[in-house]
DNA sequence: AGACCGACTTGTTCATACCTGT
DNA sequence: ACAGGTATGAACAAGTCGGTCT
């Protein structure tokens, strides 16, 4: 369609400078956009890969929580202790475990790592932008040092690997992991185990806090059963957080690359770190609309930052005031790069290199954005004058350029016939495509849920009529039209790669006009810009509406808000036309239309994560989890002191931060009838906490996403009677804190620090452990050794958020071909022994079983491939450990949501990781917001 | 005070692209 | 070249939380 356009060179890109502002105007703005099209999102990406997971497992603790009423917290005020004590009772499991897994992964790191480590921090994506090096900085090695690190690491890696987790393991002080008899017991995985309790910190150092142990449920045998909590207790009283999940992000997003422009994103390839620097420039500032407040931090609370700040003086001073204590001088660093790009590059660091960049890339065609004057349209708080978007109260963005959104393809029908009572029927299009949407599921857990069958049938006999010959779901046969999928399927897979590789691009051709955004001048990705096909909903858990049938969504129902000067995208769909046209710059969403299922609800198009408006608010959030560690001391004294309050209120809302901060729980909103039943801090029931005397607990409820939450954890004595006289006269299924709710639960924390709500403390608490245990456990060493560090601290923020994933279908098979091998293995090692008997003798080795003769080697050669076999084994029980630990956790949340990027990338710096070993593509887009923090930064 | 609306973050799963060892 | 696995990003569901309305 547009190809013309699209073919357009584009121009505007902001270069770091100062341009920002300009915005393009009408005018070009589609070429713009179209013109964009240089970056794609790469296809290649070779890039790092992220260490997933691998880790070393266990589960620690560490949370620190200092309060316990008991003299010991208060006495010391720690800071972020965590500390932990702990019984150093699996030590050995754990090294094994981690080990082999994390070497493997962290091989295959490097690897990618390499290429795009050292090109791309090297180059330029097209060529040769110099990069910056910012990151380098300190350690980091920048191109060169990378790459020998890398190929180092990886050697480094296959051959020891493992080992290095060994010496980890003995750093780590991990809590318990299990406290005795449960460990032996049960399987392989340590981590599962259970309950552990205290976490300890690092040296070794006690905490001060005396330790518990956690019972354990070590019964359980299946490891997926149990609950990622339970793998690491805590025991504290003082509370940190016990449990532990993890968490991962979420994001997707690439990063662009066009040369051009400067995305946020950045390019894609160059370097990052470069880029970072470079990127920031280009991207909106960041800091302006930091400056606005942390507002993520709070926006009223942030009140006082932003009085403090002025506005304006950030374009171009950007920084603000230090409003922050300490920190303020690490975080105008690394504010946000557009801002300090836009002063011009004023800034020096990083602009020194950032600007060359730039400015290639801009120079071309640089498009002013003007700021338009928009004003916000509704904005309560008319934004005067020209701020500088993002950085009104209120005011996102002041110039807002893109192309909509792209419908799905409309229904083509197949013709494939389904049988009723064994004999074939005739559909009509619209029958045969919601009858296709469940036949397409009938391999899925999907079908053993009957309120799933029982939806999908009722949306469906709506649409084949009273009178159908269909009459009900049992007699109907869906499998012709499932197995005309799988050979569509099928097909698919067989093609070409010159096919397949056409298909993209042509695709891409398609969709590239609706990948890009221009925000404030900047030309930003479009996080999802597809509109969501009509599907049968797939509801989690017990959700009272899984099964039902979501409609086509039109241009009809979608409201679009885009810049006042903006053209207006056209409507894909002749003949239609948008619901509605808005002009909104307090939001940030592009788009939006009720959600079918839900149409109280929407679903909105925003822009992708490496937008500098969502890294602002990122770093908002981060900034307000650090402002909490300044206050954090103070907010457990005073919930302590509440556990015994005579005020009931008071008293809940006590227990419930305690367990907020200490076990990383969610806040807990009520939920209406039509989800699925699933609870929170605030929504516990009776029935959700069992006490075990003297002074455990046990949860076990349902969580977000139906994810079971089951944990045992030790309080302090007056939590414990605390929660029992919660429970008492009240049935099973009641609240527990039935004085409480989210609204007064964030109303009182926000009297406590500004801006301070529930879920700031999984942020803290995933934040601050990470940051202790990456300084407390990184030793000299070499990189690859680094990495398995950083994985283990990663695993244990995982399991604090209590961040799950399925078993992998295949994990069952995969287990059973590692001990097949193991077994394979340990044979030929008992025959290799049996011949160096022979050997050492004089005597020829036997034959093998099938009888064939074997070469006749000397007693040095025997003893050398014992040795390699045995170094085979280990390596191999080590995979199987890991494997085992971690199929039920997912690192990548935690690294995308929880975990402020800049703990990672000044620990880089400092340790000379490069960043690529740690942070994909995406991840490094999305953070890029961090890249330029100052290697001594501490959370 | 609480229901409701609205916007945005967090979280899991799924489909592939990609990688590694054989 | 292939097969088995892994990592990545898309997809989209499900939370959080502020604000307004009543």
């Amino acid at each position: 369609m547009d190809s013309s356009d699209d073919d357009e060179p584009l121009v505007f890109k902001r270069s770091n400078t100062i341009c920002k502002a300009s915005t393009l105007k009408n005018q070009n703005q589609d070429n713009q956009l179209n013109n964009l099209k240089d970056k794609k999102p790469s296809s290649s990406q070779n890039s790092s890969s992220a260490p997933k997971g691998k880790t070393v497992g266990f589960p620690k603790a560490l949370l620190p929580v200092n309060l316990s009423p008991s003299s010991k917290a208060s006495a010391s005020p720690v800071k972020s202790p965590i500390e932990s004590t702990s019984i150093s009772l699996a030590a050995d499991k754990v090294k094994e475990n981690s080990s082999a897994v994390v070497k493997k992964d962290v091989a295959e790191q490097s690897t990618g790592i390499k290429t795009l480590g050292s090109d791309e921090f090297n180059n330029n994506p097209d060529g040769d932008k110099p990069l910056n090096t910012e990151f380098s900085a300190p350690g980091l090695s920048s191109k060169g040092n990378s790459v020998k690190e890398e190929q180092k690491d990886q050697s480094i890696l296959k051959s020891l690997g493992i080992d290095d987790s060994d010496s980890e393991d003995d750093n780590i002080p991990l809590s318990a992991r299990l406290p005795v008899g449960s460990r032996g017991n049960s399987s392989s995985s340590l981590s599962k185990k259970g309950p552990v309790s205290g976490t300890s910190n690092g040296t070794g150092t006690p905490s001060p806090i005396p330790t518990s142990k956690l019972s354990v449920k070590s019964e359980e045998d299946s490891d997926d059963e149990k609950p990622l909590a339970s793998k690491l207790q805590v025991k504290s009283n003082e509370g940190a957080l016990v449990s532990r999940k993890p968490c991962d992000s979420n994001d997707k997003r690439k990063p662009l690359a066009s040369p051009q422009l400067r995305q946020n994103g950045f390019a894609t390839r160059d370097n990052y770190q470069l880029k970072v620097s470079s990127s920031l420039p280009s991207k909106r500032p960041l800091d302006q609309v930091k400056s606005s407040g942390d507002q993520s931090s709070t926006k009223k609370p942030k009140v006082s930052n932003s009085a403090s700040k002025p506005i304006t003086s950030n374009k171009h001073g950007s920084l603000q005031s230090g409003v922050k204590t300490k920190d303020a001088d690490e975080e105008e660093d690394h504010l946000p790069i557009s801002q300090r790009v836009k002063k011009t590059g004023a800034l020096d660091k990083s602009s020194s290199s950032t600007k060359q960049k730039m400015v290639k890339v801009s120079s071309s065609s640089k498009k002013i954005n003007k700021n338009s004057k928009k004003v916000v349209k509704k904005s309560k708080y008319s934004v005067s004058s020209k701020v500088p978007p993002g950085s009104g109260e209120g005011q996102k963005w002041t110039t807002l350029v893109h192309k909509g959104v792209i419908f799905p393809p409309p229904y083509k029908p197949h013709g494939v016939k389904m049988l009723y009572k064994r004999q074939t029927v005739d559909l009509t299009p619209e029958q045969e495509e919601v009858a296709t949407m469940y036949a397409v599921m009938l391999d899925t857990d999907y079908m053993n849920k009957s309120i799933f069958k029982q939806n999908f049938f009722t949306d469906w006999k709506k649409i084949l009529g009273k009178n159908h010959v269909i009459q009900n779901l049992e007699d109907c046969d869906f499998t012709p039209i499932y197995e005309w999928h799988q050979k569509e399927k099928e097909k698919k897979k067989q093609m070409t790669k010159d096919e397949k590789q056409a298909l993209r691009e042509e695709t891409l051709k398609r969709e590239e006009k609706f990948m890009w955004a221009i925000v404030d001048g900047v030309k930003e990705k479009v996080g999802n810009f597809r509109v969501e096909p009509p599907s049968l909903f797939r509801g989690r858990g017990e959700h009272p509406k899984t099964g039902k049938l979501k409609k086509r969504i039109r241009p009809s129902d979608i409201t679009i808000n885009i810049g006042k000067d903006a053209p207006i995208p056209e409507c894909p769909i002749p003949g239609e036309r948008w619901k509605e046209i808005r002009h909104d710059n307090t939001v940030t969403w592009l788009a939006y239309w009720a959600d079918p299922i839900k149409p109280k609800e929407f679903k909105y198009v925003f822009l992708g994560a490496s937008s500098s408006l969502k890294g602002q608010s990122d770093k908002e959030k981060y900034e307000k989890a650090r402002m909490l560690k300044d206050y954090v001391q103070g907010i457990r004294a005073a919930y302590t002191k509440d556990f015994a309050s005579r005020d009931l209120t008071k008293q809940q809302i006590a227990v419930a931060t305690y367990l907020i901060d200490k076990l990383a729980l969610r806040a807990g909103n009520e939920k209406d009838e039509d989800e699925a039943d699933t609870v929170g801090c605030c929504t516990l029931k009776v029935e959700n906490v069992e006490l075990k005397p003297p002074n455990i607990l046990e949860f076990d409820f349902i969580g977000k996403d139906s994810i079971r939450y089951q944990n045992v954890v030790e309080v302090e004595l007056a939590v414990f009677k605390a929660i029992q006289q919660f429970q008492t006269g009240k049935k099973s299924t009641d609240d527990l804190f039935n004085m409480l709710d989210t609204s007064k639960l964030n109303a009182h924390l926000k009297e406590l620090m500004p801006g301070l709500t529930a879920k700031v403390f999984r942020t803290y608490n995933a934040s601050i452990t990470l940051d202790e245990m990456l300084s407390r456990e990184t030793k000299d060493g070499d990189v690859a050794e680094k990495i398995v560090v950083y994985q283990h601290a990663n695993k244990e923020v995982a399991i604090i958020c209590n961040h799950q994933r399925t078993v992998s279908k295949s994990h069952g098979a995969q287990m059973l071909r590692l001990n097949e091998k193991l077994e394979e293995l340990k044979g030929a090692l008992e025959e290799m022994k049996t011949d160096l008997a022979r050997a050492k003798k004089g005597k020829p080795p036997l034959q093998t079983a099938d009888g064939k003769p074997k070469r006749n080697l000397n007693p040095e050669g025997l003893e050398r491939k014992i040795a390699q076999t045995n170094l085979k084994i280990e390596k191999m029980e080590r995979l199987k450990e890991t494997k085992e630990d971690l199929k039920t956790v997912a690192l990548g949340t935690s690294k995308l949501n929880y975990l402020d990027p800049r703990i990672t990338v000044a620990w880089c710096k400092r340790h000379e990781v490069p960043i690529e070993k740690i942070f994909n593509k995406s991840l490094l887009a999305k953070f890029t917001w961090a890249m330029d923090v100052d290697p001594s930064f501490r959370f």
